[in-house]
DNA sequence: CTCCCGAATGACAACGATGTCGGAGATGCG
DNA sequence: CGCATCTCCGACATCGTTGTCATTCGGGAG
């Protein structure tokens, strides 16, 4: 146990943080050359350099961020900001963003709204109080003008919700919604309902609109009847399912905005043991395929989403004045059993196998050329496929004014 | 669209990050006035404030965390290293610490080890680079006496492990894997396998101990061959289950020490129409309650783990000397179906009936009093209730050391 | 009218790091 | 032997903010 101290010696039990001057005491040096070593910057004596390593591991020094971001008026700090960590879809986005941003040598930061436009805005402060290399935003109720405002001072990236004048990547809501809504049609449905959240977002309206547009498609009239809306964070999504399914013109199909919908109904279901409708969900979830019969879904990646958006806000870094990209990222339709009920035999009670022998046959897949297997199987997050993030960084689209070649890969993976 | 500007003219397009200095030459006082209102001091004059504040509006000033928390040599991020925030248990940790800190005005940022060791060092360093006022952190590899290092500069939490010398909140994993085997055995089963990660965490080897426990109190002899792991990240939960389960001496139940393992068993079993044993799974996942029959678990709420694990820390703050203390977060063995086959009928093959009439019947509760209702009904995590933390807390051990009273209240709620 | 006092404001240094620049030796070459 | 050159290293200023202390100004008391 060595410890050697010069000058200051008024630090007993709560020992201060070390500084690289004390590190500089410690080695015999100047402050400059602990810089440098600690820096990896040539111009120093082996001897010299090891000396001061020496010191910095007997202090267990760690440079100070807030001063060296200060200094070198660098940032290296993503931000997010997202509705809620807890929402695995976003836990999972979350996720491959920091494995990329560490990949570069960067921090992740976020915070989360919680739907909740006062605390965005607290939220928004707290964020861009670091100096942010960039930051990603899932925008709930921030203006474009105030996202475009700090777009001045580092790039910035929204996420699932379109902001003009920001660099977005999203999914095609309205063509999703409307392959999955002519899916449930082709099996012969004609009441197929809408569930979706009450809230204000194009994600939700675009989804309708969507699911609009493929009944007038195939000629069935919008009934405003079958459509229902349940709270965030309620219950409400169980009992507007079972309201929903218990009436006498109950729909023979269902098609959810969200996966709590979709899992709020099979709960309604399954405790009052009613009828199971065909059904399709919007973004998969754990065990989707392990129900009976297993639940038919709209794919929406968060690992594809991430990898786009992070590549998206690193090559902003890199040309910032470029226009405004769109980056739609593909889905697809996954069967799984309940998506694929026909409406003949939902009258019929003769619901209990489609959980194995579903899935197989071909379907519909919405997006361009062929993505990658689905993603259900893997809880914990390995690497994203980099061939489906070629796929969706291929598909960029320029803002409608602009006219920006697409993303090249920024450089990724900076000294380990 | 007013602009004035002194001294420098250079910034154009990319517009530089607003400086207090700017404010203040914008509003024609003084960077210390400024700095006086942006930090409700007292002892300016009404005018001056809302000239200074219109200023701040102006040019979107956001003070400079780096140079504030550099000046000020305050801390207020709290640092959080877990494995994987893609796992649902830590994602809902992670939620709930965030709120927790944002009702205090603190910062969170995280970092994730994805189990490699040398990994959680650079992601340790990255955090401690940060000024923290806190780390909580669910160690791998990482030494005792590392934290205990970090230890004199800010308080660190582990969490889910212990480490000697370092405030600790866990579950108790022996008495947990011991409640839930011999759960399974006074169903009448004389075959309890037990499933777990290849991993030497103390989580895993402690189940196993619980385990093995439970079996010797039961007077049944311990079987290594019914003890399998299964690998991080791999998909060999269900190889594994499924190899275990084809066996010809199968084993009857099984205890899983993960949920992981507890989707490959039951993906196995649909896979390859295998016989349900009886099973009790660690930690509860979403849907667990709509599989058939529904998953019996060890509950091990995250968000009881994270309320005592950020109380510990706020209350660290205030008293940094207080000895280590180990919190023991009560567990509960919640009943599904799953966990309740007999072994009688494992040997018949009348199983689909264990969906919706089991999870009724009076079952062992492990941990001390009655807990709340289980948490599978929050997809997106609400604020824990107070109540349960309370429990938490008041089981707080000292460390084998230390006598330290019950942390009290920290001082939760700074000004907003 | 002068002096004193408090309220409002500003000047200045410093937090911990690094960029710039210059200086001390060592070496090479004519 | 003198001078240029190169290597290694340190002095100093500075990033954006705030703590400390000084200064100014107006007004009331004597």
């Amino acid at each position: 146990m060595t410890h050697d101290e010069r000058e200051t010696a008024e630090a007993a039990a709560p020992r201060p943080r070390a500084r690289l001057i004390d590190v500089a005491h410690a080695a015999g040096v100047s402050p400059k050359t602990v810089s440098r070593v600690i820096n990896d910057e040539s111009g120093v004596l082996p001897d010299t350099r090891e000396r001061v390593q020496a010191a910095v591991r007997d202090l267990g020094f760690v440079p100070d961020r807030s001063a060296r971001a200060l200094k070198r008026r660098e940032a290296d700090t993503v931000g997010i900001l997202i509705d809620a960590i807890s929402d695995p879809f976003f836990a999972a986005f979350v996720s491959v963003v920091e494995e990329l941003a560490v990949a570069e040598g960067l921090s992740v930061i976020f915070a989360s709204t919680g739907y909740d436009a006062a605390r965005e805005r607290t939220q928004l402060d707290r964020l861009t109080g670091h100096r942010l290399a960039g930051l990603i935003v899932a925008p709930v109720a921030v203006a474009a003008a105030t996202l475009a405002g700090l777009r001045t001072r580092f790039p910035v990236v929204s996420v699932d919700r379109v902001r003009s004048g920001i660099d977005a990547v999203v999914i095609d809501d309205f063509g999703a919604a409307a392959e999955a809504t002519a899916a449930l049609i082709a099996q012969g449905h004609h009441r197929v309902a809408f569930m979706g959240e009450d809230v204000p977002y194009p994600t939700v309206s675009d989804r309708l609109a969507g699911y609009r547009s493929a009944l007038e498609a195939a000629g069935l009239a919008f009934d405003p009847r079958l459509v229902v809306t349940h709270e965030r964070f309620g219950r409400g999504e169980a009992a507007e399912a079972s309201r929903l399914l218990e009436r006498d013109d109950a729909p023979t199909a269902l098609l959810c905005a969200t996966s709590l919908a979709a899992i709020g109904t099979v709960r309604a279901i399954r405790a009052k043991g009613l009828r199971m409708p065909a059904l399709i969900s919007f973004g998969d979830f754990t065990l989707a395929d392990l129900l009976e019969p297993g639940i038919t879904y709209v794919d929406h990646d968060p690992r594809l989403l991430a990898t786009a958006a992070f590549r998206l806000l690193r090559e902003r870094a890199v040309r910032p004045d470029a226009g405004p990209e769109r980056i739609v990222v593909p889905t697809r339709l996954v069967p799984r059993g309940s998506g694929e009920v026909p409406a003949a035999s939902a009258d019929a009670d003769e619901l209990e196998n489609f959980g194995r022998d579903a899935g197989t046959g071909p379907h519909p897949v919405h997006g361009s050329a062929s993505v990658a297997p689905p993603s259900t199987d893997l809880p914990v997050l390995a690497e994203p496929d980099p061939s489906l993030v070629a796929t969706a960084l291929s598909l960029t689209h320029p803002e409608p004014t602009g006219a920006a070649a697409g993303p090249a890969g920024a450089s990724i993976g900076a000294r380990p």
